[in-house]
DNA sequence: CTGAAAGCGCTAACAC
DNA sequence: GTGTTAGCGCTTTCAG
């Protein structure tokens, strides 16, 4: 593979004129200029990103890591926030978890390696060890849900709370008197580890009590996807729970649970109604459409990316960043046939 | 940030020792080790990959290009890519071009940048000059139905004939004489650059010449996303055809075009029978259940990984790699009300 | 076992 | 305008 000398030598000029025209740099006679580019054309030279990256002492790369690439939900913000980053200059490096606090710890120094100007973390496991390794290293980090904010790190806090007690608001109103929340943890996590499923059953309890007259179970099921988990919850969940609404945690979930009460003979909403989580394109393929929490992937992505930047380039301190969620209310919710 | 110097200062020995002790070779006495370790430790020391790889002249990095992050299709492959590749010893970059053949030139040269030893390019779009490029380096390469194989190219081949075939087939039998294939092309591209979807209509068209009492025609029609193209091709197919089964080149396509024959009350598979293309887990999720062409993603990624290894470490010669493809029968297919 | 030193390919002063 | 050259941080002979 041609090196930069072999450009310089075939043109008849220097290295750092190739480098110049290479990076743009507006200062080089057209002719000479001309010659290079003939040069770079005829050996087919690129640019070697090591020794670029090695000799200016910055990556421009930006990381994101997160936990499961099948997920649209994160899929759609590991887009976007490619896209935004592009446009400002910075290349991104995806790594994805599938939830292994372990690989987790493994991107992480793989990133520090590539020496990235900045990292955002929208994982659902988190480590004390990754926030530890980050902070002391100065690495501006956004993360999800990690209560530190700091000179170098900021937290994106999704409104949770407020959307949840909107869904569970919203049954009430409907004359739900029993409801359950259900969700659906990753098999191979440690309970400690799965910060926003806690954040999440505890904004559950929190709207709960705040409507005295409802009674509110908690359920939590796996299974080898979260649309089976569903599935297999539906059937456990009628032989002991006697309600009539229910809030599950994610959207692949709710659709699996959807399925499993029909397939059990219950008719949604008239036996049961069902809100979902993160209002993905799944909503809108199931038949009755699912009512989920609305979570802006566009609103986290650029944010997150946003205020990376301006810790990156300006030097902003960490800030706390607030992403709003609401209902959307669709065919999967209604009255309870019995009040 | 530390570099090797500072480690070595700190532990009082010299650079090829902490580099040594670094690449886990192991030569270096117990003692010196513990002290570099330590070194290591106090200063928080993560190798430069830039240097690390400039010097030794290797990336260890294979290249994956994919057209799109959202389509659980490519996002499997992906990751199942990843894993292999992991395994292997071989980090795995991820470029997404959403369907353009700028940014699919774009994260080629990027690739090349980076130095990766090989690449797998897995995208819908293709274009003359992506292949010249990786071709004229001889980087080794897997392409996707691209006809080209040789020394440093291998193609992977899915069987869309015998799939497409076999959907076809499934009808006739059930007595369906009027029949339609359904396409989606992303409305950014010409269709000139569209080899997988010029492959499946062709594909359909083969199919259909094998049997003289069938009357089929092509639709193709695009929307915001493939899911809602779906739903509107939907109503215009009942105006302008009378059909009784559909055949569409992918599963979100499928699933919209199910939603708009039910909203246009059509009963499938009473009405009309549907037969996706993909088998992705929506079609468990769709009420009628989809019936599907399957790909298998884990036999793509893994034999992809392995060929390319193979051309990159042993010097293998490029292949044709065949992938066969299964019709895979639900709900969504049933005999024609009035044959 | 350990150290010295020559690169890897490029950039960025600083000269000319 | 263009060339010279000193690094960037690491690996890898080759000596000792």
């Amino acid at each position: 593979m041609p090196s930069i000398d072999d450009v310089a030598k075939l043109a008849g000029v220097s290295t750092a004129t190739v480098s110049a025209v290479v990076n743009g740099q507006e200062i080089v006679k057209p002719r000479t200029k001309r010659r290079i580019l003939d040069a770079i054309h005829t050996l087919k030279y690129e640019p070697n990103f090591y020794a670029r990256t090695l000799a200016r002492g910055r990556s421009n790369i930006i990381g994101v890591v997160i936990s499961d690439i099948l997920n649209p939900f994160f899929a759609e913000i590991a887009q976007i926030v490619q896209e935004n980053a592009i446009r400002r200059g910075y290349q991104v490096l995806i790594s994805v978890t599938d939830f292994s606090v372990d690989r987790l710890n493994d991107a992480i120094k793989y990133m520090i390696g590539m020496r990235i100007d900045g990292i955002l973390i929208m994982t659902s496991e988190m480590d004390d060890k990754v926030l530890k390794i980050v902070q002391e290293r100065k690495i501006p980090a956004v993360f999800e849900d990690v209560g530190t904010v700091n000179a170098t790190t900021s937290n994106l806090r999704i409104d949770y709370e407020g959307g949840i007690y909107r869904a569970v608001r919203c049954l009430v109103e409907l004359g739900h008197e029993r409801i359950l929340f259900v969700q659906n943890p990753p098999m191979s996590l440690q309970p400690e580890q799965m910060f926003s499923h806690r954040v999440r059953a505890e904004a559950f309890q929190a709207a709960v009590d705040r409507f005295p007259n409802l009674t509110a179970h908690k359920f939590a099921g796996s299974g080898r996807s979260p649309f089976q988990a569903g599935v297999d919850c539906a059937r456990q969940i009628l032989q002991r729970f006697d309600i009539t609404g229910v809030v599950a945690s994610a959207d692949p979930h709710a659709v699996g649970l959807l399925r499993g009460f029909q397939r059990a003979g219950k008719k949604v909403p008239g036996d049961i109604s069902i809100i979902g989580f993160d209002n993905s394109n799944l909503c809108e393929y199931t038949d009755p459409q699912l009512a989920s929490v609305n979570i802006s992937r566009k609103e986290i992505a650029e944010s997150a990316v946003e205020t990376l930047l301006g810790m990156i380039e300006q030097n902003r301190p960490g800030v706390e960043i607030h992403i709003p969620t609401e209902l959307v209310l669709r065919e999967s919710v209604g009255r309870p046939r019995s009040p």
